[in-house]
DNA sequence: TACACGTGGTC
DNA sequence: TGACCAAGTGT
């Protein structure tokens, strides 16, 4: 684009993003820890999902030192049912990095924002932009979708070697004056109009300038490669209740659902028969299968059977400790951060 | 580079 | 119902 079109781009991109962006409680803020959460909390998940988490966060850890002193179990709680645990876990250890490393204080150059765990190219980009005014394109889903059909950029989104041309693209054109807002505006562009099934190209402030748009060839972009199919799991999980308590595992710290608390588990083949878990087969005397839940990963589908389990009179619960489990009442669990499936399981067995 | 890593919404 | 998508990053 020659200079006086770039110019006019950003007028007409920023003369839209002042009258129809989102208000966003982060958009009140230009605090680089407050963007940060917001950030992290955004990826891969949709604002509306984030907005009541944010705010809880905010209150809960108002500062950088309060989330770098956070206890462990609280943030995972407070994290429940977002999804993706492992980011909660890096924003601790960013923030305790930016207390070791950088003196407390936020860094402000992209290269150091970039080195603090959690943080990849979209994030430092967006962080470095609205927080300090550095002309970074900060390049997520939206605006893979937005620039290559403004450009009919065919390289394939899903190759990360593809990140460098959208990236040069976007730096020749980006506001010098206001690279956050072009940064947001191009997102909101991308939420709100230029969808990637049936784009509303009518309604759109970029149409004059969108190369796809002319040639309508705007439903042929992004291009995008990667689909992978769920694997199949099969589980049985045991309901094993105590007075008011469920016998409940942590799982491993790391992995999957890394620290959160679910019934025993078993994996099992297909249909397979009903396999007590072999610390408690002693302990069992009665058990009944009462229905199946699913649910799905981004990479698995859990089928999990659940089966109520009578104990023996007379045991105790010091009987059935074994590593990483407890007896929780539900008042206990309230402090314990559920794994997605056990919620299912618990309003299945609510239901019964 | 390819895959692990969650959850909820949409068509 | 299944496939795809939503403000990606770590390994």
């Amino acid at each position: 684009m020659k200079q006086t079109k770039i110019e006019n781009f950003n007028k007409d991109l920023l003369n839209w993003y002042d009258l129809n962006k989102k208000l966003l409680p982060w958009r009140m803020t230009l605090e680089p820890y407050k963007i940060w959460i917001s950030e992290i909390m955004s990826q891969q998940t949709q604002v509306e999902t984030v907005i009541p988490y944010y705010k809880r966060f905010i209150d809960k850890y108002p500062t950088l030192r309060d989330l770098a002193e956070a206890d462990d179990a609280e943030l995972l709680k407070l994290w429940e049912g977002l999804g993706y645990y492992s980011r909660v876990r890096n924003l601790k250890s960013g923030a305790q990095q930016v207390m070791n490393e950088f003196g407390g204080k936020f860094p402000t150059q992209i290269n150091e924002i970039r080195s603090i765990k959690g943080i990849g190219p979209y994030s430092a980009a967006s962080i470095s932009s609205i927080s300090f005014n550095a002309p970074e394109p900060a390049i997520d889903g939206n605006l893979f979708r937005v620039t290559s059909r403004l450009f009919e950029i065919s390289d394939d989104i899903s190759k990360s070697s593809s990140r460098k041309i959208f990236d040069e693209k976007l730096r020749v054109i980006i506001s010098q004056d206001r690279p956050g807002d072009f940064n947001q505006a191009l997102m909101d562009v991308g939420a709100t109009i230029c969808h990637p099934k049936s784009p509303k190209c009518d309604v759109c402030p970029l149409k004059d300038y969108c190369q796809s748009f002319q040639t309508g060839n705007q439903e042929n972009f992004p291009v995008k490669s990667k689909k992978i199919k769920q694997k199949q799991l099969y589980y049985q999980a045991f309901a094993i209740k105590l007075g008011d308590k469920y016998l409940m595992v942590k799982r491993p710290s790391a992995g999957l659902l890394a620290d959160m608390w679910t019934f025993p588990l078993v994996e099992v083949e297909e249909n397979a028969e009903v396999t007590l878990p072999s610390e408690l087969r002693n302990q069992i005397v009665k058990f009944e299968e009462i229905g199946e839940i699913s649910h799905i990963f981004s990479h698995l589908k859990w089928h999990v059977r659940l089966i109520v389990c009578q104990l023996e009179d007379v045991i105790t619960k010091d009987g059935l400790m074994i590593h990483n489990q407890a007896w929780l009442s539900e008042k206990d669990l309230k402090t314990r951060a559920l794994a997605g499936p056990q919620i299912k399981l618990f309003k299945l067995l609510k239901n019964n």
